[in-house]
DNA sequence: CGGGCTCTTGATACGTGTCAATGTTGGTGG
DNA sequence: CCACCAACATTGACACGTATCAAGAGCCCG
């Protein structure tokens, strides 16, 4: 199901941007938001399930989350899936695309998101007139790069339980984070079909493998979604510990 | 077996780095080549088998390798270890360290290795005074982003024979590209417990997978390492592609 | 009202892990 | 120079975790 996305005028100001409210992203100084003001081309409104970016095409944007929740994938050609990393509010979508040829993975919309749209080929000037911005596109991408070493670690090494535990409890973090889950929001839009793309599991062994965690009381399973009830009971069980929050930025 | 490694005064110049000279290297300005000078700081020679840099720490220093395999690496609290991704001649190592507050892996040494050391205070200067480095950084770590996607696929979805497959037609190309593997030269200094440990699978079958190979003609195992005899059979059975080779930076 | 998704559950098959024993090689010290 | 030891590699038997197959229930949406 690939809905061609609509691309409208800008409709959220950078000077206004609603992330930036976050308590988890830095401050930024008024040439800085300036610049990435100048360099939004638009906003992108896609569909839940709708196709936001696929692997090999070369993409002229380049994209921030502003709202919703979203995957990165790669398939192989008979059509197993693995679920690399998911995106929330904050996050850079196609930054490969953009530094690269083309793009080596598709992007997927889980739930209706926004996103800002980014001219690709201004990236450098990026890089030429605000080097604190271009410090943090390497920040950006080598947190990425923390993130997938963990799920490797956990497909890897853990067990279908640990990984799934791990899973739900990165997942719980980083909503919570984005500002997507609180207290009284604790619902992750997700099918069991996603995580167990993710996990590299087949769907009926997550499925009971999920059961074995809302019996033990960590989770409900309810409305198409996960609802964490022990987020550190998951953290124990997987062994896992989530960084120390720190400001962190975005474009 | 951690041995503290040594490190020496300048031996090689930027100016006549044996780098450059590789095919796949793309070409730096005067000035760029000048201003990586003045970021050296030293050398450091590891010993085979020797731990380079540990989770956890925070090394006032990253690294570019000049010669020699190494791999980064993550453990569980019970010693489960998952091996992320390996070193060749012209990667960086410790630039995650280097942006975030501590390492979140650990490296280390299958060869004897030499790295260049630049001071970590320096990095954020490199991005002021020469955005094109900056861009590189970024373009290096997406790339990095993009190796582990395609390992994430590989441990998630492929089976134990198609994962041993691409792996090895992976080291086999990034040892080309880094001028480690020629047509004469095709020994891969690997044991089975690193492939093991990279595969997700236990040393066992591992070694019971790679045996296949062999009789299949497709690799040779002798001298602890491997011979690849036919790296396109291995691609085929893998269902993988390397990029085309495209020229890539280095700091 | 029907037809997809999504989720659930049991039975069975298969891939991979674990255990145990042995062979091989290279390095070290007497 | 030889003896010994520690990694590394190999192989078979068996156990266990996860995949696959199959059937059905619940729910949402057209």
């Amino acid at each position: 199901m690939t809905v061609e996305p609509r691309q409208n005028p800008i409709r959220v100001s950078c000077f206004e941007c609603p992330l930036r409210q976050l308590r988890s992203f830095r401050p930024f100084s008024e040439e800085e938001v300036e610049f990435v003001a100048q360099f939004k081309r638009g906003e992108l409104l896609a569909d839940a399930n709708s196709t936001i970016l696929v692997e090999g095409a070369r993409s002229a944007h380049l994209y921030t989350v502003l709202s919703g929740w979203g995957f990165r994938y790669k398939i192989l050609e008979d059509g197993r899936r693995q679920i690399l990393n998911y995106v929330v509010p904050g996050d850079m979508v196609g930054l490969q695309g953009a530094l690269m040829a083309e793009m080596q993975h598709s992007v997927e919309a889980m739930t209706p998101m926004t996103l800002c749209v980014f001219e690709r080929s201004k990236l450098f000037s990026l890089f030429e007139r605000h080097a604190g911005l271009g410090y943090d596109l390497t920040w950006l991408a080598a947190r990425e790069e923390a993130i997938l070493d963990e799920h490797l670690l956990s497909i890897g090494r853990r067990s279908a339980i640990e990984r799934a535990s791990y899973l739900l409890a990165f997942l719980f973090e980083r909503g919570m984070n984005a500002g997507m889950l609180d207290d009284t929001r604790r619902h992750i839009p997700i099918t069991q079909m996603h995580l167990a793309d993710t996990l590299g599991l087949s769907i009926v062994h997550t499925n009971k493998t999920l059961r074995k965690l809302v019996d033990r009381g960590l989770i409900l399973w309810r409305d198409r979604g996960c609802e964490v009830i022990n987020p550190e009971g998951l953290q124990d069980l997987a062994g896992w510990t989530p960084g120390e929050p720190r400001l962190r930025p975005f474009i």
